[in-house]
DNA sequence: TATTGTTATACTCTATAACTATA
DNA sequence: TATAGTTATAGAGTATAACAATA
């Protein structure tokens, strides 16, 4: 509306900001090519990495990757179809579809997170004391939940 | 390969790079979000915010977003048909057509981006001195291009 | 002959709404 | 009646291949 409130977007926030933003860029990219070397989507790729540390209902897979349950029974569809992913149903719940990972489909996670370079090229750069410096800046950056608003 | 070579997957390492892939899904969520305020899907709000600041080609473009120019037609399509796009000749070459934001599509660029609340909230926790030390951090992992290799 | 943009095609992801089987 | 999962549908993004216009 009209006149802005110029929201602290000093040269160097606006810098960082950028930065993120590239960080972001590459991290997704490398994703989406790791998980393409394992012929996977990168929607595939999270559920799966999801269910190689624990099985999961439907309905929370789709929490978790913060999309509607309809798309799940697609994705578990198609990664059951190779073997990756199997639903299992739960004993205290008759209505709840518990999908698992397979053994083949932890292996491929397991697969898929070692071929992540992100884990180790840009952070191999950083010494140890560095490292401990950044966790401490991005704790602070997601420390609040989501913004006191206004 | 065979053997893996255990890269430097330490406690410290590890944590640190689940803290950047935090930032990565806020960061992306927080864009949707934002574009969709605007009716505007992810990929249409990229290749906007890319508009507003010059005219491109639609192969640039497709470069620019990493995907095939085939992709760009139809982004490019639905920004027109909403008015906050436009198709102009390249006068150098007539094989060109070159993909320009409206003065409408420059208005919601700028609407988009002082909505992206990343740039302020998150950051403002931090200090200058702080923000100084994240640029820097930052800047180190991003330095060699695309990692060495083997 | 090579390049630019487009079209046609097929697949995946996405949300919405309606359906089923349980609870 | 409420919930979990599915199905049906439609829109959008994506890659591939073939095509027209231009270089």
């Amino acid at each position: 509306m009209g006149t802005q409130q110029t929201p602290s977007f000093d040269p160097l926030t606006l810098e960082v900001v950028d930065l993120i933003g590239t960080v972001v860029a590459r991290y997704h990219e490398e994703y989406e090519d790791a998980a393409a070397e394992h012929a996977l989507t990168g929607a595939q790729a999270r559920l799966l990495s999801l269910l190689s540390l624990e099985p999961l209902p439907m309905r929370r897979l789709a929490q978790r990757l913060k999309c509607e349950p309809s798309n799940v029974t697609g994705i578990v569809d198609r990664l059951e179809a190779r073997g990756l992913a199997e639903r299992r149903p739960d004993p205290s719940d008759r209505r709840v579809k518990l999908a698992a990972a397979t053994e083949e489909g932890r292996r491929v996670a397991r697969s898929l997170r070692l071929s992540l370079r992100f884990a180790r090229e840009p952070l191999a750069t950083l010494s140890r004391e560095e490292r401990m410096s950044l966790r401490e800046l991005l704790l602070r950056m997601l420390d609040e939940p989501t913004g006191a608003g206004a």
